[in-house]
DNA sequence: GGTGCCGATGCACACCTGTGCAAAGGGTTT
DNA sequence: AAACCCTTTGCACAGGTGTGCATCGGCACC
């Protein structure tokens, strides 16, 4: 048998108080009695009412949507930021609404989400840039909070790697493995985050006193393209004994591509990722690698959304997150004793 | 300036229709003659109405979310299943919420959802039974689907892989590398699909007159898992020369736990795991694996879906989903000669 | 006892849309 | 010309809730 789902108003007919009283039970802050709230309380029970929150968003001009915007969860790093994300927005009320986004999509999709269901605000860790996005949430007063991408609107949170002392951790653990001619690995498309990871790593490189011998490139950021990269690498016949790769999947890919052909890691040739994703652990691989917190980050976008939703026209924050150097096999040559 | 979101009122005002005609144009069906249509439509553009779907649903009992309940993100057959029925989903104009299912979480937060949100229905990926989620959401008329698990109620649409044969693919791929003497490594804790999957290899093992030397267990069904079953699997010293692991990614881990044993898969051992997922073809593990197609499952689930919100009361459809062996290098030791 | 204050309560409006019903309008058939 | 049908349109109600405002009752204080 299909129970009607019961309204407000059945409750405060069977507690025998107004349906006032019953909102305001369920409204936190709100003034009830504790007598009222007690015999609401008991109606509701025994009807099993629930607070229909479409309505109650409806006229408080604001739902517990949050949009969780991102591309490329097949890539582990994404899918755990993405579970933790989820994690903590359920756990302080909200209610994570994922939208896949590709490379070419139209971000008209999010603005018309930002609109019809008067989200509380939007988490965008997707690469591409929706310029038009940011600015669309700003002038709707709808809380962003940009994930690792370029400033665009002071009006927008940013939660970023910071991207200097990523690069410099990176260069110093080529260094530490006593690499002097070095090559930075990546995905030929731009892309902010790895571009400016891939500026202030060839800075600490020069600074270090090491050789930027060469950029190779292969097609996509992903186990693909470093196997790609790897054999670019191996064809070019390039003098180096230190890589540093765009991120981790990548350069499991490289270290993939490298089987069989004789080189020797990190004997021959040490090798550096970024994120730290699990797989970089695993004996396999155990591959070097400069983490970013994928908890701190999350934890900086709830910050950053609470910031935005308490004072939507301040200015919006910057946060920086921190990373560190995860030290594994695949740069330990000094320790080996080469 | 924060522009006041247009109602259709507005529109309906500045094209000189009543607001009926707005709300008819907005809906898909309904009798509107093209010159109002047109009018009304110039109207939403310069106004840039949106219709607010949180009204929209409040008055059709039925909002466009669907849940999503899922736990274990952070596997990657996971997480392209959610990639995968995220962008379904979307593309047929749902919108998914995320729900991160942890061990031992309360139903009651699906549950309330199902019911505060009006929503079209869930989609459970979860492996913890939740019965009560299944009785709730038949009871309410909500359409569920339930991925790999045991059927709870007629009601309730299930997408099953199908175990029987899925299980004799993983026996032939051992038996066609020349296996006699095999294990079957899996987590101690009982889950439905990994239960269901053991129970018919160990039938095809027989029928295929190979023997089932021992059961290795070794924690969670994870990369760690499977590298503490192989542990065990060398203290014991275990006769076999073939392993089923419950999945892929405990099936990498225990590649891992091999590694400097000095058994060489496939060699000594071969090897095979469950899903394919991606990491599985990567030259480091090169692993053979029973495939479960993502996007077949992610396809039958949204056929599941349809079926139950066009008729919520028919007997619920349980699908079978077909798989496939994928052969890889660890089960070519007939290939090698060995 | 009168006055002022404060918490609790109910009324009524607002949030925004979908749709049944009746009416209107135009075209076709007898 | 009347009768009929079909498409289109507007009215008004329904969906379920939050909250400002006025009211009311009780309590403290002078």
């Amino acid at each position: 048998m299909i129970h009607k789902h019961a309204n407000a108003t059945d409750v405060a007919n069977l507690a025998g108080v107004s349906r006032s009283a019953v909102s305001r039970t369920f409204t936190e802050g709100a003034s009830v009695s504790p007598e009222t709230r007690a015999k609401v309380m008991e109606a509701a029970e025994e009807l099993g009412y629930r607070v229909n929150f479409l309505a109650r968003s409806l006229i408080r001009q604001r739902s517990e949507l949050v949009a969780l915007v991102v591309s490329d969860m097949d890539h582990s790093f994404r899918a755990a930021l993405v579970d933790l994300l989820s994690r903590k927005l359920v756990a302080k009320g909200f209610r994570p609404v994922l939208l896949p986004w590709s490379e070419g999509d139209e971000p008209r999709q999010l603005i018309d989400m930002m609109l019809q269901y008067n989200l509380s605000g939007a988490i965008v860790t997707s690469d591409t840039p929706p310029a038009e996005i940011a600015a669309d949430a700003a002038r709707h007063g709808v809380p962003l909070v940009l994930v690792n991408k370029a400033s665009v609107d002071s009006r927008v949170a940013h939660v970023n790697q910071d991207a200097d002392a990523a690069g410099h951790l990176a260069a110093m653990a080529l260094f530490e493995a006593g690499c002097q001619n070095i090559v930075y690995a990546g995905q030929a498309r731009p892309s902010f985050s790895i571009d400016s990871r891939r500026a202030s790593f060839l800075m600490a490189v020069a600074t270090l006193g090491m050789t930027h011998r060469s950029t190779v490139t292969g097609g996509a950021q992903n186990h693909a393209g470093g196997m790609r990269a790897a054999q670019a690498f191996l064809e070019q016949g390039i003098a180096a004994d230190g890589v540093y790769c765009c991120n981790d999947f990548f350069a499991l890919g490289f270290l993939d591509g490298l089987r069989g052909s004789g080189i020797r890691v990190p004997h021959d040739l040490a090798i550096v990722g970024c994120d730290d994703i699990v797989e970089a652990s695993w004996p396999a691989y155990d591959l070097t690698s400069v983490r970013q917190d994928t908890d701190e980050i999350a934890e900086a976008c709830m910050r950053a959304l609470a910031d935005r939703i308490a004072d939507p026209h301040s200015i919006a924050p910057r946060i920086l997150t921190e990373s560190t150097l995860v030290r594994r096999g695949s740069t330990a040559r000094k320790l080996l004793g080469g």
